[in-house]
DNA sequence: TAACAATCCATTGACGCCCATAAAATTCCA
DNA sequence: TGGAATTTTATGGGCGTCAATGGATTGTTA
C-alpha cells in the first residue's frame, strides 16, 4: 500500500493556494481520488498539534467506520460526529494540483501572514499533515532530541 | 455515499432568511430533493442540544426505520414518535437557496437577536445541524475533548 | 389595505478554471 | 557519460461563474 512519506515545503500565493507535492497527489489518486466528480481530500485540525491532518478516501472511511459502530441517535455519536465530521473540510484539488486552505483551518495551524507564506507537508503513512514551517522545525528538533535520548538508553553503539 | 461535512456560518437577513451552504444543497438534491414539487427539507429540534436537526429523504427514512424497529404501541415508540415527528417542520428552499426558520425552531436553537444575526451549519454525515454560533463553539470544544478519549480507535499513533 | 410571504433582481466577492512562465527532473541519443 | 530535448512541477496571474447577501416587487390573506 502506498504511503505518504517525506517532507516538502511549498509557497502559498496571494490567493491562498498551495501546491500539493506531486508525490502526495499521486498517492491520493491511487487512493480513490478521481480527477473529476471527486469529493476531494479530507482535512481537519489535528487533535494534538498545531497542524492539519489530511487524507483521501481511506481516511474518510476510517471515520465512517468509527461512527457506524455507535448507535444512531445516541448522544455519544452526536458528539463524536461534531468533532469528526463537523471539523472536516473537503478540499478540492484544482487542475494544477493546488488547494485553498480555509480560514478556520489556517487559524488552527498558525498559517497566518507570519508563516512566511509557506507551508510544510509532512508524510505520515496513511495520512499527511500540513504545518507552519517554523512550528514544524521546532517539532522536528524535539523529536530528534528524543531519539537521541532513546539511543543512549538503549546503549546504542551503532545507529 | 454523500455525507454532510464541515461547518459553515451564514447570515440571517432582516426577513429571517438564511442561505443553506451550497455544498449541503448539492447533497440534498442528490438525496431526492427536487427543485419543484419537492417536499422540502426536514427540520426539527435536536433532542439533546440547543440546535436543529435537518436532512433530506435519507434522514426521514432513517427516522422511519428507527421507529419501525420499536414494538407497535409501546410507550417508547409513542414517545419517540411524538418527539421526532411532532416537531418536524418541512422547510422549502427558495430560488436562491435560502430557507426561513420558523419561530418555534428558532427559539429552541437560541437563534434570537442575540445570536448576532448568524447561524452555523454543521455537517454530521447523514444530517446536519443548525446552531447559534456561540453555542456551537462551546459544543465543539466539548466534542474535541471527547474525541481525545477515543483517539486510540482512530488508530492514531499521532493525531 | 395593511401585514406578511414568496418570488425576482442586483451587487459583490470568492472560487474554479484556464493559460503562461520558470525551474527542476527525466528521458533520449550521440 | 555528457548534454540536449522533453516532460513534469511549482507558481503567478487573468477572467468568468456562482454563491451569499441585500433589496425590490409581486402576490396572498385576513
Amino acid at each position: 500500500m502506498d504511503r505518504f512519506v517525506s517532507t516538502v515545503t511549498n509557497k502559498i500565493d496571494a490567493k491562498g493556494r498551495v501546491s500539493i507535492p506531486a508525490a502526495f497527489r499521486a498517492i491520493l489518486e491511487r487512493d480513490g481520488y478521481r480527477a473529476s466528480g471527486s469529493p476531494g481530500i479530507y482535512c481537519y485540525p489535528s487533535l494534538d498539534a498545531p497542524a492539519l491532518d489530511c487524507g483521501g478516501e481511506r481516511l474518510a472511511q476510517k471515520i465512517d467506520g468509527l461512527l457506524a459502530s455507535l448507535p444512531d441517535y445516541s448522544e455519544e455519536r452526536d458528539e463524536l460526529s461534531v468533532a469528526l465530521y463537523g471539523d472536516v473540510q473537503v478540499l478540492t484539488i484544482d487542475g494544477d494540483g493546488r488547494i485553498v486552505i480555509p480560514e478556520a483551518l489556517r487559524t488552527h495551524a498558525g498559517l497566518g501572514d507570519d508563516s512566511g507564506g509557506q507551508v510544510t507537508f509532512v508524510g505520515l503513512g496513511d495520512k499527511f499533515q500540513i504545518w507552519a514551517p517554523l512550528a514544524f522545525d521546532a517539532r522536528r528538533k524535539a523529536a530528534r532530541d528524543k531519539v537521541q535520548e532513546h539511543r543512549k538508553l538503549l546503549g546504542g553503539s551503532s545507529g
